[in-house]
DNA sequence: TGTACATCAGTGAACGCGCGTTCACTGATGTAC
DNA sequence: TGTACATCAGTGAACGCGCGTTCACTGATGTAC
């Protein structure tokens, strides 16, 4: 993402000698806002009239655009959401150059993200909200996990023929345990420190994890 | 547990005809209120002064137990790591009546007091305050954390001697990021409905997911 | 057994504060002609 | 190119409310003698 010189950009306050008596783009300042809120004290730690400070503008102006503070932290996990989707499709990138390379990609995309988007993953995973209230919501996560969902398959197609094949949905729910529980678990963020030393980084310990469970369905690692 | 008749019951709302003037037991009373505000609403979702409201007592009389909304919910947290740890040791019962049935008991047991104390559960797992500064909760957690480990060594002491022996460390991490994963996923509590539905139960998935990693360490399953 | 006293565990009133939400409003923008 | 008008996206003041925290207080309890 890039911005112009001139256009205001989302997440500023406003400039003393702001241009317009439009914000410009305040709905994007909201949610530039509300992440940085979330970062600081998670997701239910900060106020609608805050998030309007914090942008700069009235508390009456947020209204204009969210119906309550939960439709802005729904709108902040969609984009999580498909942030999350977006970067889990490079990593997995059609399951080159073999499935195992690929997966063990997704992995250290799926840490990446909850590392660098701490807010983000809290919105999307901690919020508490359920997603078929917000419709967008589903959606988005839907894609991610469908990331998930293909990584899966390509594992159980290239087992080893003997054994009984794995149903794949079982496989992806597996993995996504696991990546979520280390990164819940174990990688700390902002108000939110991890609460054990470990004795590798997660990445290593979600790598090893993977890899122990695919050689467990009968991969030929 | 139980209560004699005449005892007040931690929980209740002062009776009208109360014997005291002093409540009686207004610690375990504002424990047992903040888990039910904790169900209704999550570890962030309720006031100091509701807790009071909802023990029966003054705004002003939690003070007198507990510094501030934190040490309530850090509270809330111990007890729950107290209780988890010793539900996780009832299971594991030693390895009897052998280590690969033993693990899968705690497996149940880990499931089953997420399920029936979600509030506890999110307030250990969910609440976001460092544990090293409520000593007792690190201790707590240790607690629990120790039968997990317990059980990854003696999956360790399993292994057919073939092949490298793990770190217990690393497994038992693996252990607890699967179940609390699971958890944390799949098992909907009171706020947080389950987001999405399984094509088995959480237990279920727990189990295989357990045994198909422990079959991938080299257990002979 | 009685009494005086210290301590404990609550009360209830008070304070300033910020929140959520509404409302009529107004400055800026876009468009029809 | 100019003008009138509709629409949009903010303002800022206002409201009632509940919160967190403090304070002097008081009823109940326990204990020394």
């Amino acid at each position: 993402m890039s911005f112009s010189s001139d256009a205001p950009r989302p997440g500023d306050a406003p400039r003393p000698g702001r241009e317009s008596y439009h914000h410009g783009n305040l709905p994007e300042a909201l949610v530039a806002a509300a992440l940085r809120l979330i970062a600081a004290s998670g997701p239910a730690g900060f106020t609608f009239a805050e998030v309007a400070r914090a942008a700069g503008v009235s508390p009456a102006a947020p209204y204009r655009h969210f119906r309550d503070r939960n439709a802005l932290v729904a709108e902040v996990a969609r984009r999580g959401f498909e942030a999350f989707a977006a970067e889990l499709e490079v990593a997995w990138n059609g399951g080159r150059p073999d499935p195992i390379a690929a997966i063990e990609s997704c992995g250290k995309a799926y840490l990446a993200f909850a590392r660098r988007e701490p807010a983000s993953y809290a919105a999307m995973f901690e919020a508490g909200f359920p997603f078929d209230e917000h419709a967008g919501l589903l959606v988005a996560s839907e894609r991610a996990f469908a990331v998930l969902r293909r990584a899966a398959e390509a594992a159980c197609d290239g087992l080893a023929g003997g054994g009984v094949r794995p149903p794949a949905l079982m496989v992806a729910l597996h993995l996504w345990a696991v990546a979520h529980g280390i990164a819940s678990l174990f990688v700390g963020h902002g108000g939110n420190p991890a609460r054990r030393k470990l004795p590798m980084s997660a990445e290593a310990l979600l790598e090893a994890g993977w890899l122990v469970y695919l050689r467990g369905l009968g991969s030929p690692t």
